[in-house]
DNA sequence: AATGAATGAGCGTTCATTCAT
DNA sequence: CATGAATGAACGCTCATTCAT
């Protein structure tokens, strides 16, 4: 046909358009915020049309959640990764690891966490459910606490809090612009260290 | 009348009426979220009609500031006289007292710090500014470390690490409903007690 | 169907959608005036959804000044059909029917004229642009000078005093309801005549 | 009293009030247009409260309506002065002097003019009324054509095109910016001329 | 699976007008 | 005469969502 050449395959597997399509909102949620992106930009983005958004989310709510998941399993994927590099036993250097690989997971994508996670709460009643980089770490304190590396009254207090300080420094110091990676790490394995009840290094 | 000499007769005084606007929006954020909350919505429940939420407030962003304020300032508030409470040189008990009443003030307004603060980014701009609660207790640290009753490393960022340690703690354990008011207390503090170098109680 | 070939499905040419909300806006405009007339009432008064009158139009300066480009471009259209019938030479003949078809094109549509001429003016910064009714019978003065019919030492400001002139009868005499559609041509004949140097009927 | 440094004279004549907000809505009308112009902003123009504009005036039309009388009345007064200059009898010169009082008293306030007669229409259902500028030229015509001065068939048809012609050429001149006073005049001199008869100068 | 014209509820905002002082 | 806080109807405009093709 004569008009072929400006023809686009018209037919992608669903997975890859879904991706397409969480690609180009992750892009414009950055840019201009979720509120102020619409659904017809996120086709747009994504080079399809507007109706072809509804075959694969439900609503802009839904686009968010799918972006929020594959987010934090991302992230946990890498902590975990940087974890199973220590030898079994270093108890101290999994706590370290953990440390750096939270540090350097959120640096890496903070932007991005900070619009997926605060600006915009989904209207879902259903609330976050539990916060899996939490119940993996709440883990580690566990098998530490038993193997007698350390003392932890509340595993799951104590990693919710170390959780939480870690990201809140992160993200402070990012909205700063001070921004010296290696103290940062430093600085935050030292309060993991005092806070399971380590000596500092 | 008393007042008659220094009041411009008004309907209301200003002040009053954007307490009103102030008070059925937080209500409303709270009931419904803030996206989901129209100004109308607003002016409905503040008995005022549409346009007098104009002549009080630029926009919905522009209220959600101004809660924000009153909720920090409030609960800054809270903070310093708990602390003040304590004995000079008592430094333990002043983190104890930080932990305490950070706990309780939040617990006491919480779902209303997460509309606040968490649920909606404000278009506008000109970014928190200094999170006026961590600047306090950084100062706190600094001072107690002068004294010798502990030992910091950096302030700001140990004082950024509580803050957010203390309020994801308290988030988590109020979206999961396990809430022992006094447990929760004595572990945040004895998170801060380790944070800073302290022995446990 | 015949036109399925070169017609993309669409539940109405763009160009039909289009017409429907200028006729309706022209429609209103005349019975209730432009300030009057919202948006809304166009789209009632075409049929279709509030949504749909942004898909061809930015605002309502945009549909009048589409009303207006296309009344002129009627109206010259008329005018020189009419001139065109003159045989070559017979510049009398033109002009007479220059103010023959002028009179008459605008008592056809003069209110529609005045709404869209008088009654608004568009915000936007962009001057009216060159009447070209006007350039056109400044044309035709230029041409029949050359041709020595007649002399007129500007054509320009001939052509627009002639413009202005008669549209000005033309007006009152409708706002007086005295119409004597041949009488008025008369009239204005003569004096067209008597503006380039033409001795009378 | 302390603060009756900053008091206004609370009170003035109610002509005086009502030509402060005239003054005020013709400045406001002509920098920004009529539609764009809200009542508040003619009362902060003229220095009074809001409320005040009501008691001068029923609404934005009124004062719309109101200012094109005292346009339209000055303008005139200024053709009568020009023509009871000439002696008794000059119909020529009076011709000559209606013309270029025409132009230089359009051309003195041609913006207000526009605004005041072209941009904006009151609602109100009664019509102009008889243009009065119209009639006194008719009146010129009529006792010039019984004193054998000239021959004009319909003086009412002839002062309303001498009336429209001019007034168009002088606005487009002004659109365009091609301005040479005297030139504009002396063209519209042999226009008004050659509409009543009289051979060029 | 993909399209995109059409929809229409709903929003934020403005502003002429009122009225208690 | 004068005020200005309060009103609330009305508007322009957006955009998530649908559905015939």
């Amino acid at each position: 046909m004569l008009w072929s050449v400006n023809t686009r395959p018209r037919t992608k597997p669903a997975e890859e358009r879904r991706d397409d399509l969480m690609n180009a909102a992750a892009r414009l949620f950055l840019k201009n915020g979720v509120a102020a992106t619409s659904i017809e930009q996120i086709t747009v983005g994504a080079d399809v049309a507007k109706g072809t958004f509804y075959l694969h989310f439900a609503s802009k709510d839904d686009v968010l959640l799918a972006l929020r998941e594959r987010f934090v399993s991302q992230y946990l994927d890498r902590i975990r990764k940087a974890i199973a590099r220590r030898p079994e036993g270093d108890w101290r250097g999994k706590v370290a690891a953990w440390a750096k690989a939270g540090v350097t997971g959120y640096l890496d994508a903070a932007a991005l966490h900070d619009i997926v996670f605060h600006e915009y709460q989904p209207q879902s009643g259903k609330k976050h459910g539990d916060n899996i980089v939490i119940v993996h770490l709440t883990g580690l304190l566990e098998d530490g606490a038993k193997a007698g590396a350390w003392s932890v009254h509340d595993p799951r207090i104590t990693a919710t809090f170390l959780f939480h300080g870690l990201h809140g420094v992160v993200h402070d110091a990012l909205a700063e612009k001070r921004l010296v990676r290696r103290r940062l790490i430093a600085q935050l394995q030292q309060a993991c260290f005092r806070a399971v009840g380590l000596p500092p290094g």
